[in-house]
DNA sequence: AGCACGCCGACT
DNA sequence: GTCGGCGTGCTC
């Protein structure tokens, strides 16, 4: 006899649809020839008068609906679950927190094939071995193991003491050797059968690490980046799920694959922006990591120079334990960080008297110069010197820049292209003129100012070409280029141990930027900025200008390096109520209508305040300490033809944050709303303009 | 998200 | 008189 199949009453379904609610179903009717349903298998199901993909996220023996209102599922797509229950219940506790419709998070979670209608044709489960070119396989003898110093043994030491879930921040400088312990633990893990997940926030500014782990891994690793295309983005997703793939590196997404075996996540710069996903399904891969540890009882490890405040408070109430690395490796010394101050001074080629004279002795010297300045193209505006007219972008709230190589005006917020008049387009004077400097600027007065000094631009627009940042870095390294001058492209993870000197032209804007996380950035900028100089035997000098010298932030930064600047900074923080020391959900709108969206948000505000009060118009209990700012229009007030508006909702703690959530939602859903009007949450935003 | 229903404006 | 604009509601 056949044994029984005991087939459970109701499907629980996430459709792939943006709706937040999950689906019950009945079991396929053709039951005999389907695989039992199980959570983490895909259906096809009929839904409204189509049909969709789904997945099944539980089974229940019953449902909130009566029983002649369930279809039944049309088929079973998988034979087996394509993801292990703590995958799944990771995935969809993702989509709980960050208020994504359950489908959505599952289905953009998985390779772009799995998520249509068809059953899995992939490499048979064990036998297929990885490819060379996905292989990284170190020689058993190439392990050639560095002495740990005592702070890397000691933070190797810490992690591998722990049981279970435990949160780590590895604080340590440029240089202190934090891949080193990356690389000792991820051994332990391999030694212990785990797998081994790595998040970066670019992999194709951090080729080191990839580099790095290749050579000395002695598992198969797999990598996952946004250069690849589906099939080798799937090939890889079904490694790691299926544990061929023994370490996974990847950029944020890569935190969603399927891993049964994990036993280590690495976060390396997890103060870095690219960690968060900055549209759509908004979530940040290094808070992620932290659940997911959780979840798969698993330490977490976080790796920077420049932590993020949160991280940093996170350590200080002991929910992460803080391992230090404070000494450069080898000989190498700490650069020293000098202030320009270029108040009142006449700049030529974007830098004042002081640094364009250390440049000219690093070069007549031989050595090598680093030109940081955040912002490309040639020019930020043009203007009429007729009559005043400035080239601004019809679509948005911001000016065009130029690009002078192409012969363009370009929006850097909505891609605008146009070409570059050669008159003014308001007036026809003959007369127009740049203002302000961009690296293709600053590079053309540097090559004539130093005629035949080879020079490398390193910026978004220089290395758009495949493989030509891998070749302008080459020739960074290997000294052909005397001057290197780029955006933070330039300021991340390379190493570039034959630069002497290193000039930041403009971090004023960091100082007193709009959005409160703005110093924050800065200083982390600066950090990085300055960690690429003096690697070598021969310290190296950074050369900071501004305007504002005096400015305490600046001050206490490079007096008493980031840790200080991190500690007054939490202390402002803490003062003014502000994350870490609360928690924030921007709820954002926009619409072609120039008062759409704020009339929306304002509707908005007002159900959100009802919900705060109670009946007697006291303060509602459930919600302590609860505040809404705004709503506000967004600093860019039009962009991309959008007008903008948001509304920010701060609580001192968590749960009620998420307990309003919870009950606004739905009364926002149910608003009348014009089509044109999109609006959406950021959960933990990190830019609250 | 799709898709259908339904209620008001300008056409053959 | 209808074609079609998009606001509204629903999808197990």
């Amino acid at each position: 006899m056949n044994p029984v199949r005991a087939c459970p009453a109701i499907l629980r379904i996430a459709v792939a649809a943006p709706l937040p609610a999950l689906f019950d179903y009945l079991p396929p009717e053709t039951i005999d020839a389907s695989p039992i349903p199980q959570p983490g298998m895909r259906v096809l199901v009929p839904f409204g008068r189509g049909r969709r993909v789904g997945m099944i996220v539980a089974l229940a023996t019953d449902s909130d609906l009566p029983p002649e209102r369930l279809k039944a599922v049309l088929a079973i797509l998988d034979q087996e679950p394509l993801l292990q229950p703590l995958d799944l219940e990771f995935m969809l506790w993702s989509a709980r927190y960050y208020r994504a419709a359950p489908g959505e998070a599952l289905f953009t979670a998985l390779p772009t094939r799995l998520r249509r209608p068809e059953p899995v044709r992939s490499p048979a489960p064990s036998s297929r071995q990885l490819t060379a070119a996905e292989q990284t396989t170190a020689p058993a003898a190439a392990a050639a193991t560095l002495q740990l110093n005592p702070q890397q043994a000691a933070a190797v030491a810490a992690v591998r003491a722990s049981q279970g879930f435990a949160g780590f921040l590895l604080d340590g400088i440029t240089g202190s050797g934090k891949t080193e312990v990356y690389l000792r633990l991820i051994d332990d893990a391999l030694d212990l059968g785990r797998q081994i997940l790595i998040l970066v926030p670019e992999i194709g500014l951090t080729p080191q690490l990839e580099q790095r782990l290749r050579a000395r891994v002695p598992a198969p690793m797999a990598v996952l980046h946004s250069g690849l295309s589906e099939r080798e983005r799937e090939q890889r997703w079904f490694q790691g799920a299926r544990g061929l793939a023994r370490v996974l590196l990847g950029t944020r997404s890569a935190i969603f694959t399927p891993l049964p075996e994990l036993g280590l996540i690495i976060v390396d710069e997890e103060h870095d922006l690219s960690l968060k996903q900055q549209d759509g399904f908004r979530y940040s891969a290094r808070d992620l990591a932290v659940r997911r540890g959780q979840l798969c009882q698993c330490p977490v490890l976080l790796g920077s120079a420049t932590p993020a405040l949160e991280s940093l408070h996170n350590a200080e109430r002991g929910r992460y334990q803080r391992l230090v690395l404070s000494h450069r490796a080898g000989e190498a010394q700490s650069p020293r960080v000098q202030i320009a101050d270029i108040r009142g001074q006449y700049l030529d080629t974007g830098m004042g008297p002081l640094l364009l004279q250390r440049v000219e002795e690093c070069i007549s010297q031989g050595e090598q110069v680093l030109l940081f300045l955040n912002r490309r193209g040639f020019s930020p505006v043009l203007t009429c010197h007729d009559c005043g007219w400035i080239s601004e972008c019809i679509r948005c709230d911001a000016r065009l820049t130029i690009h002078r190589n192409r012969a363009e005006l370009r929006c850097h917020h909505c891609g605008l292209i146009r070409p570059l008049p050669a008159r003014c387009p308001y007036c026809e004077g003959p007369d127009l003129r740049p203002l302000g400097q961009g690296t293709e600027r600053v590079e053309d007065s540097l090559r004539q100012r130093f005629p035949g000094i080879p020079l490398a631009r390193i910026d978004r627009d220089s290395t758009s070409r495949k493989g030509e940042l891998e070749r302008l870095l080459a020739g960074a390294l290997n000294g052909e280029f005397r001057i290197l001058l780029g955006t933070q492209m330039l300021a991340k993870g390379h190493h570039l141990p034959g630069i002497t000197l290193v000039g930041i032209l403009d971090l004023d804007h960091g100082l007193y930027g709009a959005d409160f996380r703005a110093t924050e950035r800065m200083a982390q900028l600066l950090v990085q900025v300055a960690g690429r100089a003096g690697r070598a035997e021969k310290p190296g000098t950074v050369i900071l200008q501004t305007r504002h010298p005096q400015h305490p932030m600046l001050r206490a930064l490079l007096q008493h390096g980031y840790g200080a600047f991190a500690r007054a900074a939490l202390a402002e923080r803490r003062a003014a109520g502000m994350p870490p020391f609360s928690y924030q959900v921007l709820i954002r709108a926009d619409s072609p209508r120039e008062e759409a969206a704020m009339t929306f948000l304002h509707q908005a505000a007002g159900i959100a305040r009802e919900l705060l009060s109670t009946d007697q118009k006291l303060p509602n209990p459930e919600f302590p300490g609860l505040e809404l700012w705004g709503p506000a229009a967004a600093a860019m007030e039009q962009r991309a033809g959008r007008h903008r508006a948001q509304l920010l909702v701060q609580a001192p703690r968590r749960a009620p944050l998420h307990r309003l959530l919870e009950r606004l939602m739905p009364r926002l859903r149910a608003l009348p709303k014009a089509r044109d009007l999109r609006f959406s949450l950021d959960v933990d935003p990190q830019e609250t303009l």
